[in-house]
DNA sequence: GTCTATACACTGATAGAC
DNA sequence: GTCTATCAGTGTATAGAC
């Protein structure tokens, strides 16, 4: 009867606290690692009692699973610049520039994602040997085409991929490296633009493109 | 009397086994996490019993230090060929080289590094206020001569470096990534070749030096 | 100097009251 | 549907026999 009145936002109120625990996970594994990080203290950044975790992710590995599923649709849309421009210049930029926003707003999903991979990719192997797989080959053949076309350098298209990957994922899994090298100050807003500005200027200059990306 | 006589090799012996627990250590926390890592694991990789390697190192963070520190020592002794050579050129060529050639013989060590700066270097961060930041300090300056000397493009010496680094060590840190994306196999002696002449390709260029590390 | 057995703390997960 | 109390398992570190 009244039953379905009864529950105003209630499906609301259990995404906000998932997101919540996925959110305060993602730092905790992020900061301490998978074997480091305890439930207790995602619960506490949570604001939850511990044993409330089990409620909404049954095992403490399902909600890791969870946070690094995210993490690669994020990094997923963000290769999506990649096709929406008709050339490598654009092409290039674009990309270099969303990498760059997201280690610079996401640090914490970048380094879980690190982390992840670097211990041998347990949880999301399967993803590596699909999705990314194709998504590297689809790209690597969109560079060679420019190859071909002469709009740019011949490089090898894979090696250019893990240099763009590599370089802007090294602001994020480094940045407490690079805030100590900074005087102990995080980056400021024009640093920030200064260090997308030499990427995209290194790199495009080191694939043949000299007029782009240079702001002087 | 006889004492002394009756120990021969008995220190060798002990530098033997410590650093047997070492290489086991690095290759434990490399792929594990310090906190995923297990005294029982080292131990039985180092075919000792769990117990003797308090013997050997009083703590489990004792140990994990000493690896920390060990590789930052090869770290440093491959930046020493960027002061060998006269030139950008053959300066960054070889750094770029043996670096390369760290992160393919050397990937645990590389990911124990990456680990603990992700995790805000609790560890070494003394080692990154004092060697580190001189050393980067001094090689900006020797990358800034170099621009006013018009040996290369005016290009952000740390920037330059941080991409440096961030390439060269991503062949390591993620090197499953790139084995699962090269079909599974580990990638061959040419195709470590391709590599290293890949990034010197583009970084060269990046930086305004042309002719420098192109095979064909 | 080396190993076996054990103490003590803490973790992930669950049972049961509300 | 939510929380308190607790269990079983595991981890580091150590005491004590040899």
């Amino acid at each position: 009867m009244n039953l379905p009145a009864k529950r105003p936002g209630q499906k609301e109120r259990r995404r906000e606290r998932e997101a919540r625990i996925l959110k305060a996970a993602e730092k905790v594994f992020a900061e301490a690692g998978f074997g480091g990080a305890t439930m207790q203290l995602i619960a506490d950044m949570a604001g939850l009692p511990k044993a409330n975790l089990h409620y909404y992710f049954p095992t403490k590995e399902a909600l890791y699973r969870q946070v690094v599923q995210n993490i690669f649709q994020i990094w997923l849309r963000a290769a999506d610049v990649f096709d929406s421009a008709d050339g490598p210049a654009e092409a290039i930029a674009a990309y270099i520039d969303a990498k760059m926003e997201i280690s610079r707003h996401h640090p914490a999903g970048s380094k879980v994602w690190a982390s992840e991979v670097m211990h041998g990719a347990p949880v999301i192997q399967d993803y590596l040997e699909t999705t990314l797989t194709e998504w590297t080959e689809g790209r690597a053949q969109v560079i060679e085409r420019w190859i071909e076309e002469g709009r740019m350098n011949r490089v090898d298209p894979r090696h250019l991929l893990y240099m763009l990957w590599a370089t802007t994922q090294h602001y994020a899994d480094f940045n407490h490296q690079i805030e100590t090298l900074n005087g102990g100050k995080p980056l400021s807003d024009s640093q920030w633009d200064d260090a997308k500005a030499s990427v995209k200027q290194i790199i495009l200059a080191g694939i043949g493109i000299s007029d782009a990306g240079k702001g002087g």
